[in-house]
Order: C-alpha cells, then structure tokens, then sequence
DNA sequence: CCGATTTCTAAACGATTGTTCCGGAATCGG
DNA sequence: CCGATTCCGGAACAATCGTTTAGAAATCGG
C-alpha cells in the first residue's frame, strides 16, 4: 500500500454531477469541474477517466440519487392526489443544492448528445423507471376504484411522464403557479372515474 | 459603392439557424458555421458580428420562419380537434431541412444561456406568442360550445403550451405513438363539454 | 527508518475555441 | 480604364479546451 487519496471519490463525484447539472456537458470545463470537486487535474484523470467518463458516473451516480429519490416518493403514491402532490413537488422544490433547475436527464436529452449510446441508454433507462413507477401509482388508484374505466394505464403513465417533461421544460419562462396547478389538476381529473 | 457580397446574407442567416437547431450554441463552432453557410470567417463578422450576435439574429429569423409557422396553422384552429391535428403534426412531422429535431427556442432554455438576457427575453416572447395563439383558438372553440363551462381560458392554454414542449422533450427516446396520441386525445377531452 | 508504491503539484502538451488583421481580388462611379 | 471602396481568402492571434507527463510528497509494510 502506499499514499491515500486526500479526498473522498463518492463526494468528489457528487460536486462533479452538480457541475454537469447546471453547466450540461459541453458546458462544464475541466477546470470548473476540478475547482468544484476541489481535486487536481491529475487526480481526476486517474480516478475517474477521461471527461467522458467522468460524466456517465455522474449520470449514474444522479440516477440513484435524485432519481431513485423522485421515485421512491412516487412508489408510496397510491391516489391520484398522492401523484398530484409529487407533480406538485417537482415544479417547487427550490432547487437541490443551489442554483441546479430541471432535469439533468432531460437536459442532455436536449444536448448533442444524442448520439452517444452510452448517454442514450441511461436516458432510456431513466425514462422507462419513472414511466414503470407511474404505472405502479396508476395500478394502486385503480385498486382504489379512483380510475376511470376507459383509461389505458401504459398511455396514461406516458401523458404523466409527458406532462412532467414538460413542467421541467417550462423552467426559464414558467407559467403562473395557478396555472401550473390547473394543468396538473386537469390531466388527473381527465384519469378520474 | 464597390464590390457586391457574394452570398446571400438571408440564405446564409438560413444555414446558421440550422447549425444552432442541431447543435446548440455552444456547440456549434465557428468553422462549423462558416462551412454550412458557405461563407468565410472575416465575412460572418463582417455582416453578423461575433457569435452571440449571430445567435441572436438566427434566434429571431427562428421566430420569424418556424414559430411564425406553427402559429399561422393555429391560428387557423376553430376547434380542438384542430389543435389535437397541430400538436399531432408537431410529433410527426419529419423535421424541416434534414435531422434536426425538437424546437430551437426550447433547446437553448435548456443550455445555460438563462443568464443572457437577451436570449431570455426571445425564448419569453417567443413561449408568449404560442400561448396567445392557444388562447386564440381556445377562444374560438368556446364560441362554437365545444368547451366545458369550467375551462379557464388561460390556464387551457398554458396546459397545451406545456404538453408540446412536453411532446419535444420526449424526442430522443419517444413513447409509442399510440400513447403520444392518447395523450393528446386524453389532453383535449378534459377541456369538451 | 527505508524502500516501494501511490497520490499530488505543476507545468506543458497539441488541438480547438472565438476573433482579428492584412494583402489581394473584385466591382463600382467617373 | 482608374481610383476608390468593399469583400474575400488565409494566416495568425491569444485564450481555452481536454489531456498527459515528469518530479516531488506522502503513506504504507517491513
């Protein structure tokens, strides 16, 4: 054995997602990413690869972070209500850490980066978890008898991934808080029996 | 008065607007530019000034072709099967000049171009129009009773102003087309009478 | 305390970024 | 045809990009 690393990888890696998620990929330079992991170049390079690299473990690492989290909430929902107050949650929470809107997901979604398979598969990945989990919240309110009989639960898990995507779109120039609420209400009354 | 310019500076705005649609601004590089507009270096800072300059007018010539576009055809909307055809025709249609996708203004809310104001105050106008034009033929569907009596106007609108940008996000991994449509069947429903 | 092994510091790499400058080419009015 | 004016081609700018390398520093087992 030898010298020991002067930092920690996990919290390294947990500033090197906040920088990604509020600069996108191309955004992000190495110099901002080492300042804020408070690492050297070097020390970046060896533990974690090159930029790349370095950036799929952010996505995974954001994957079980904030995903897992949203989902997690998602998977007590057993209502409609219960999935309006998370629809809700997403649009006002004031941010994780400071000043990091949206989606880091939906962000690279946006980004040249479609190309890239490896990006690609975890955006595909992260979707097809938050359409599962709305399925589930939908199954537990039509146990409930609060589903209309005509409703289609894989579409109307699509309209709730949809409509989430599109809250989280709406981040620069968002709409009144009234109508924000309106919205979400009418597309769960349009599932309501 | 002495030599003419030899390329169309409308043409070449064109190709610009393209290069940003596809690549975003960051990642659309100078040389990137100057090749699809078929022009040189000296002559884009010539007639467009530097860069974010550029941006801003293909920003505006975006505006002015695709948005412009988008809002005559609702504009011509007198019911809400009407708008269930412009938002069908939004997840459709095969992108305009080759394989760009998803909608330019959208994109650069995206990026980290939030702080600029003067992209910000585009992306506004630009999301301001498109919720009037919904207003609009909002307005015309109530006139022929297709509208609930509940639906608030404006929050209608701004429920399909946020179900397209949601539509856009889900480009890169798209739901089943049967969902999407559901969707905006499903959308439009909980605003009839 | 020592040698082996690993991390860290710091400098530098070539490539690319956005931007500018200069000499030659082209077109105009006269 | 001429001089003035404008534009084009290409080289070059400094700055930054992502990446690598060489040597100093630090920690371990023995």
């Amino acid at each position: 054995m030898a010298r020991p690393k002067s930092f920690q990888p996990d919290e390294a890696l947990d500033k090197a997602m906040g920088v990604f998620w509020e600069r996108g990929f191309e955004g992000a330079s190495i110099a901002e990413l080492t300042e804020a992991m408070g690492i050297n170049r070097f020390s970046l390079y060896d533990t974690f690869g090159d930029k790349r690299e370095l950036f799929l473990k952010a996505l995974d690492r954001y994957s079980e972070r904030v995903v897992s989290e949203n989902l997690g909430l998602l998977g007590r929902a057993v209502s409609l209500d219960d999935i309006g107050a998370f629809l809700r949650r997403i649009v006002d929470q004031p941010c994780p850490p400071n000043s990091a809107r949206g989606c880091l997901m939906a962000r690279c979604a946006m980004e040249g980066l479609e190309g890239d398979e490896d990006v690609a598969s975890r955006i595909r990945r992260s979707t097809g978890r938050l359409h599962e989990a709305y399925q589930g919240a939908l199954r537990r309110a039509r146990e409930r008898g609060e589903l209309a009989a005509g409703v289609r639960i894989p579409d109307a898990a699509w309209t709730l991934v949809m409509l989430q995507r599109g809250l989280i779109a709406m981040d620069m120039d968002p709409p009144p808080a009234r109508a924000v609420r309106a919205s979400i209400r009418a597309t769960l009354d349009a599932l309501r029996a």
